[in-house]
DNA sequence: CCGCATAGTTCGTCACACGAATTATGGGCG
DNA sequence: CGCCCATAATTCGTGTGACGAACTATGCGG
């Protein structure tokens, strides 16, 4: 499946460039992307990004040291915190999903709306069968679909 | 397209997880990729891997350090170099690229053999409109694919 | 032979990712 | 209650990766 490879290389390069204009790198990115539905745990977001814990300490670091998150105590475990965004992150990533969506979608611009509909099925299905954490949902997909396991 | 983005996560961890255990980095595998069909000059590399050039210069040092690539002088052009394999570079890849090739063909396990070939046929027309370099070619796509530009 | 473009490298800086070691809290069990 | 172990997170050191700016050196057109 050399297409599935080569089209994750162009989604990357997508998502790069999206990033960069927005003042972001892809990892900080996408640890703004995963926050939009709910605050999370550290362990919690290391399991979703695939990242060991001492990566992620750093990436939260920078990311607060931007002022675009912030760790706030787990009421229910005086150990754990939960990262959540600040009301800048928030915005933020409102506009940097926005423009990215609306560049991933003209991808397949070639594509007949059928096909597009096709594709998106497939790997809908592709996606659920491996387990993906939800680092990036529909506009439609809310927090109830962000809490499958 | 969140099912565009999640599936490239997918194919991501993929990559990183067989990289791992052939003992290179995801940059290093994709180089070494890049340079299956034949040799590549410093500028061609960064066009088609979309880094620049002093990025390359540091990644073909250390896996020129690792003896799997090597540089030899451009016998058109005294100022430019072709970073070609070495022949354990060239033996490493071929198993790297077989074993990828073989989980990234996994992911879409769930599907039907049409299914699958829908997918392909529809992500291989996405990734030719898109004018992704050859940075993974299939099995069958030789030196003369490679020559897409 | 001048001037400009092209091919690469060097340098300094920051981001990222990891494992190992560390601190501190939670929870079970005797 | 107190011990022990698991869990949550951080710190530290190291290597990789990416970039822009500045630099060297060669090609090339007039």
């Amino acid at each position: 499946m050399a297409a599935l490879v080569r089209s994750s290389f162009l989604v990357d390069s997508v998502y790069a460039e999206s990033s960069r204009e927005y003042g972001l790198t892809p990892q900080q990115g996408q640890l703004l992307c995963v926050l939009m539905p709910q605050p999370r745990g550290m362990s919690e977001l290391g399991a979703m990004l695939r990242l060991a814990k001492s990566s992620l300490t750093g990436l939260v670091d920078r990311t607060e040291r931007n002022g675009l998150v912030q760790r706030e105590p787990d009421p229910r475990d005086t150990r754990a915190v939960r990262v959540a965004l600040t009301a800048h992150g928030a915005k933020l990533v409102e506009e940097f999903y926005d423009e990215t969506c609306r560049r991933v979608a003209e991808l397949p611009g070639n594509l007949s709306a059928a096909e597009r509909d096709t594709l998106a099925d497939l790997l809908g299905r592709v996606v659920l069968a491996n387990e993906v954490p939800a680092v990036f949902l529909e506009p439609d997909e809310g927090v109830s679909a962000a809490h499958e396991h």
